[in-house]
DNA sequence: CTTGGAGTGTCAACAACACTGACATAAACT
DNA sequence: AGTTTATGTCAGTGTTGTTGACACTCCAAG
């Protein structure tokens, strides 16, 4: 089963695809992904949000103006889980929903100043651990952690994350 | 706010810091976290269980006897949550529970046939998707992917993550 | 112009899975 | 004997996901 692939390899060996690699790979996205999120988690645990409220709140600040839909299609929930949170969001003054000049159907989302406060408190949390993780590791090993997380989205996934990167660069 | 550090640079530039480039890397973890369930979520849907006994299944079959209490470390959640989860696992043939033979208060946990049958459907699932993040990446890239999850997990769980790999190695 | 379908958002009910708190049992330790 | 440890259970609650049903808006075909 591939454990240790015996027998002659290329040059560049290609031990790093046993199944034993490949499984710590599995269990370091594992526990990395539960310190990505520790952070902001306890920040919100105080404010009665949860990590659904802090993901409306990332991506509203960052595309301003964003439909419901396009929220949708890059949250990857259905439509009553994102209005329940919005609800609430809107309810406590921290975002502003606002119907679409062309077409009404749509509303259009920003942060008001409250949101983009807690946006800011979230995001600097978060941003410490990833800053320390990113210098710890160094450029080398930081550029082979987003070619390999890119590698391993779904497209659309891929389709959203480098739309949500190009828009800024 | 340290988004596009100005001036003098040393050697090896710090732009991979950037507030920017961070922010990119949390919505690259976001992603790629979604692409990394997404295979065995799928597979477990239909078997009316979810990711959390997927979780269960997978560091029971990584260490066999393992104490309910080690479990409960490794995993971060309450004994109550868990508690649910392997009793279902349990009725259902998939995991064996046997009292201690030093400490009878402790109970050790192994899969049974069937639940190693699973364990190999949902990991090879899972490890699939990997391998094809880690082939197209290449060994370089991988070793970085590691450096850097490994970094941003909280020390308690780089224990259990650095425990598990050394158990095997 | 009206009507029907597509797009969009909302309300209600339910399921999964986390949490806390309280308590029971058995075994081990002091 | 009394305390601590390991485990399991019951009850209640909260967040976040799901489906189903429904209302409003827009646009285009009849």
């Amino acid at each position: 089963m591939n454990r240790r692939p015996s027998g002659s390899q290329t040059g560049d060996s290609l031990l790093f695809l046993t199944d034993e690699q490949l499984r710590q790979g599995i269990e370091a996205m594992f526990f990395a992904y539960r310190g990505f999120t520790a952070d902001p988690d306890r920040i919100l645990a105080d404010l009665a949000y949860g990590r659904a409220h802090h993901r409306a709140i990332h991506f509203i600040n960052r595309a301003p103006g964003t439909t419901v839909n396009n929220l949708l299609n890059i949250l990857g929930v259905t439509k009553q889980s994102l209005n329940r949170v919005l609800r609430t969001l809107i309810a406590d003054g921290l975002v502003e929903s606002k119907v679409g000049r062309h077409d009404k159907r749509e509303r259009h989302l920003k942060l008001t100043q409250a949101g983009r406060e807690l946006e800011q408190t979230l995001s600097d949390a978060q941003r410490a651990r990833m800053r320390a993780a990113f210098r710890d590791a160094g450029p080398e090993a930081v550029a082979g952690f987003r070619t390999v997380l890119e590698a391993m989205m779904d497209s659309e996934m891929r389709a959203s994350y480098t739309r949500l990167k190009d828009s800024v660069t």
